[in-house]
DNA sequence: GTAGTCGTTGATCATCTGGTCAAATCCATG
DNA sequence: CATGGATTTGACCAGATGATCAACGACTAC
């Protein structure tokens, strides 16, 4: 059932260039919105070369949703229990934003599919991605009922972390069209806003 | 140049239902993912009939921007420099978050035309919008130098009051797989949470 | 170097999609 | 009810698109 594949390094390369290319592509267009001429002229390939690789458009695509999926979440496994609850928090808030700076293809592949309805990907967000986010909001709730942390709704903090930050990928035209700068200057910015937002709305009064 | 149109009755309901139809498709599947059969059968008229009250995709699209643009701007036209700052901002906060969970349809078309590259709203980006940002940003950069606002970046937070409220029509089904509710019992919540999130970050400290 | 497998592609296909058109049907008005 | 414009649609078209395949080219193990 399970061929044993050769995997030579042509393989391994031309895969890797045409996964690459589809990232582009996709993350651009949308799935719908992409087309396999597209992504085999960014690859340097024929289309029918394409398809040797791939069986299929979906395949392409179905395998950058799940080689991004580790990555989406690492972040968010990495918030600690054990540190300090803001400065936790705070330090998951700025590498969401680290991630929509460096891997804004990312962000904005993963924000089609959602925008859309997640039509291919529902099963992963009630089943992994539920199941992480509603541990880490027991955490972040007993942080809160400690005194450690005001007092707030765990998984809307945590909506609004991905909102913040993944806004600076998945809106960046709009971001750089009314700041007008070619460069990633406003990064830093972002970087204090945030720090400040959480910061402010995380510590405790008391 | 410019033929008189009938306008009859017929006319404009058909136009309406067209609209209407098309704001579905649209955005839930971004401009090339939707298909004028889609579009069509949703409205309940064929093709050529589509094609006789538009003159193409492009144009019912187009028509459903502009008139979008309008009620989007509205809610930060209406931030007020009399008013009472913090309450001012917390007030646009909330009248966007109310327009999220009225006019999901109307941000998940945005959305998607920004995500793409934003090829057709560019122009209106760094014009009309980019303008009204910029003044309302002088205002509430001129509340944080009175010391009626704690100092922090006004672009940055507009941005995240976007980010913040948008994220529950775009994300939506995002949302709703994390919570499991089938209602919208979840928007009272995200009142709360961003009712306290920016009234904490907002509250000059002094 | 050569056999045999891996890699590549031009040509082609079936389907989808935006758009056109002529003919048919509807409808308000006299 | 007759007329002329408004509305509707079945049939059709051209181009785009995902996918296939036979044939050709390239690489590796012997």
């Amino acid at each position: 059932m399970n061929q044993a594949k050769p995997v030579t390094r042509i393989q391994r390369r031309n895969r890797e260039t045409i996964r690459e290319a589809a990232l582009d592509v996709f993350s651009q267009h949308g799935f719908r919105g992409a087309t396999l001429d597209q992504i085999a002229q960014a690859a340097g390939l024929s289309k029918p070369n394409l398809l040797y690789y791939f069986p299929s458009k979906e395949a392409i695509h179905g395998e950058l949703l799940s080689h991004l999926m580790t990555d989406w979440l690492e972040p968010l496994r990495a918030l600690d229990e054990a540190g300090d609850p803001v400065e936790e928090i705070l330090a998951y808030a700025l590498r969401k934003l680290d991630m929509a700076q460096e891997l804004p293809r990312e962000s904005r592949l993963f924000a089609n599919e959602i925008v859309q309805g997640a039509p291919r990907i529902m099963d992963m967000i009630t089943g992994e991605l539920k199941e992480l986010v509603d541990e880490k909001a027991k955490v972040i709730r007993a942080w809160s009922d400690a005194g450690r942390l005001a007092s707030v709704d765990p998984h809307h903090l945590i909506f609004s972390i991905w909102a913040t930050t993944q806004h600076y990928a998945d809106f960046d035209i709009q971001v750089r069209g009314i700041l007008q700068t070619g460069n990633t200057d406003h990064f830093d910015d972002a970087r204090r806003f945030l720090t400040h937002l959480y910061r402010s709305a995380l510590t405790p009064t008391r």
